[in-house]
RNA sequence: GCUCCUUUCGUCUAGAGGCCCAGGACAUAGCCCUCUCAAGGCUGUAACACGGGUUCGAAUCCCGUAAGGAGCGCCA
């Protein structure tokens, strides 16, 4: 019998919201989800320098946009809180203090540029480069020395000699690393602030946290803060270690990439349901196929069927994605997302006609702007190939065809049927031209709606144009 | 340098010794539908990094090689 999972999403607001991390978000929650577990957020917002209040706002912002609520964390609360890191000090300088008194951390005083130089030395030696062990055995009077000398120091864990640390890695199977090549780590700085290894393990262990779906570049640094949690007296949640996500050149995707950013990529209109059935793919497979809503997403998620192997972003999925989730909204949330790029003063009927007439042919607002300026405004001028069907038909058909659109200005089929009675002529011949002078464009959307939401006279000025 | 992770169509992936001369999705090509394009339907092209083993039999197991990546931080 299984417990509710609680997981956790902990970000540092030190920049925009990207796909990787959004990524690691959805797999949280998903799981969460799925067996009615718990979903927290924890803010590590520990590093003062980078952390800006201005981020986290945008954080939660994005994440609610794409529908990822949690349980616990900023805005709801939760018997652990608070849940941002900078204001749980106290809980850090307590669990802290009681590794001092058993004896399981040292101070250490040596200075960055001491540990630079040892670790150089190491590295020439041909060794992993780690801490030396310089202070792990200082007397009393070496450290008053150190003390007298003004001399702050840091706190490292005493890592345990000769011990194999086990787990059993929900992607990547069971895995085994001796103690004997972790070195002696810092837990905390010499300002006194925890560093991240122990906050980190510290407030999985006190928030209960059962399953930690992260990034891979901590797989090799889990012993560490399975030796904290044990020595804490505190369980250890299973853990997974999602491969990275790279970008079109294959390298890591960068924290810069701001096309990539939630942010970017929602003020250019895409999605939540594109993103989220994308990233649901992305180092996950599952036989479900075609666009799932939340609920399916979680139901469909399977930690069995998470890839090991670094995952590749291509633009290209997102459109594929994107396509589907536009086709699959309600005709007003489709009105509604297409709104920006509609002009203002359009009654909601002529909103939805427009709507429904272009978005099979629109993947993002922007892209129903040409048809905008097809219908309520100028026509691009015509193209290359436009040009040659305007001319093939000539100015008598059209000559035909605007006064065939004084009687139907807004009628498809009887502007058609009166422009086929007046030339003889039908099909592609008789509609390309027609398609051509109206739009600018020898493809696009159907014409009938167009030619309904067209201004008076619009139609029969166009064809005239071309009737001499 | 040391430790660890990874490698199937262009991309995301299925595959846990015979069901695989490797399946799906997106992309791509063709056809159908259709006033055009898009959407939709159908069909096609296309991959087990390389080299050795083990086995009656390997994409699947073992060992090497190559190529990527991560960690070894008083950054998170």
């Amino acid at each position: 019998m299984s417990v509710a999972p609680v997981t956790r999403f902990a970000p540092s607001p030190s920049g925009e919201l990207h796909l990787g991390n959004v990524r690691t978000a959805l797999f949280n929650w998903l799981l969460a989800r799925r067996d009615a577990g718990c979903f927290v957020l924890r803010i590590e917002d520990t590093d003062a320098a980078r952390s800006r209040p201005e981020h986290v706002a945008q954080l939660l912002e994005d994440l609610r946009w794409l529908g990822l609520d949690w349980d616990h964390g900023p805005g709801a609360g939760g018997p652990a809180a608070p849940y941002e890191q900078s204001r749980r000090g106290s809980l850090y300088a307590d669990a802290l203090g009681r590794l001092e008194v058993a004896g399981q951390v040292f101070a250490c005083y040596c200075t960055p540029l001491e540990i630079e130089l040892g670790r150089k030395a190491q590295v020439a030696a041909g060794r992993p480069p780690r801490y030396a062990g310089t202070c792990r055995e200082l007397t009393d009077g070496q450290r008053a020395a150190h003390q007298a000398a003004g001399r702050r120091p840091s706190l490292r864990f005493r890592v345990p000699a000769g011990r194999e640390l086990a787990f059993d890695d929900l992607v990547h199977g069971p895995q085994r690393f001796r103690s004997d090549d972790i070195g002696d780590f810092v837990v905390r700085r010499a300002d006194g602030s925890a560093s991240f290894f122990f906050s980190n393990a510290l407030d999985d262990g006190l928030m209960g946290v059962t399953h930690v779906l992260r990034g891979e570049d901590h797989l090799s640094n889990t012993p560490r803060q399975l030796l904290l949690l044990e020595a804490l007296g505190l369980p250890a949640p299973r853990y997974g270690h999602l491969a990275l996500l790279v970008g079109e050149g294959g390298a890591p995707l960068s924290k810069r990439d701001g096309a990539l950013s939630v942010r970017e990529l929602r003020a250019q209109g895409y999605l939540p349901a594109a993103i989220l059935n994308l990233l649901f793919r992305l180092g996950h497979s599952s036989p479900l196929q075609g666009l799932l809503d939340p609920a399916a997403l979680a139901r469909g998620f399977d930690t069995g069927h998470l890839g090991r192997a670094p995952a590749k972003l291509d633009p290209v999925q997102l459109a594929g994605w994107q396509r589907e989730a536009v086709q699959a909204l309600a005709a007003d949330e489709a009105a509604a997302w297409l709104a920006p790029a509609m002009p203002a003063g359009l009654d909601p009927s002529q909103r939805a006609e427009f709507t429904a007439a272009v978005r099979a042919n629109v993947l993002l607002p922007r892209d129903a702007a040409l048809w905008c300026d097809v219908v309520f405004g100028e026509p691009p001028p015509p193209d290359a190939a436009a040009q040659a069907i305007l001319r093939e038909a000539g100015a008598a058909f059209f000559a035909a065809a605007a006064a065939a659109s004084e009687h139907h200005a807004r009628d498809w089929p009887a502007l058609v049927a009166a422009v086929k009675a007046a030339t003889g002529r039908k099909g592609p011949a008789l509609f390309k031209p027609l398609r051509c002078a109206l739009t600018g464009l020898d493809h696009g959307p159907e014409l009938a709606p167009l030619l309904r939401l067209m201004p008076d006279g619009k139609a029969r000025e166009r064809l005239s144009r071309y009737a001499h």
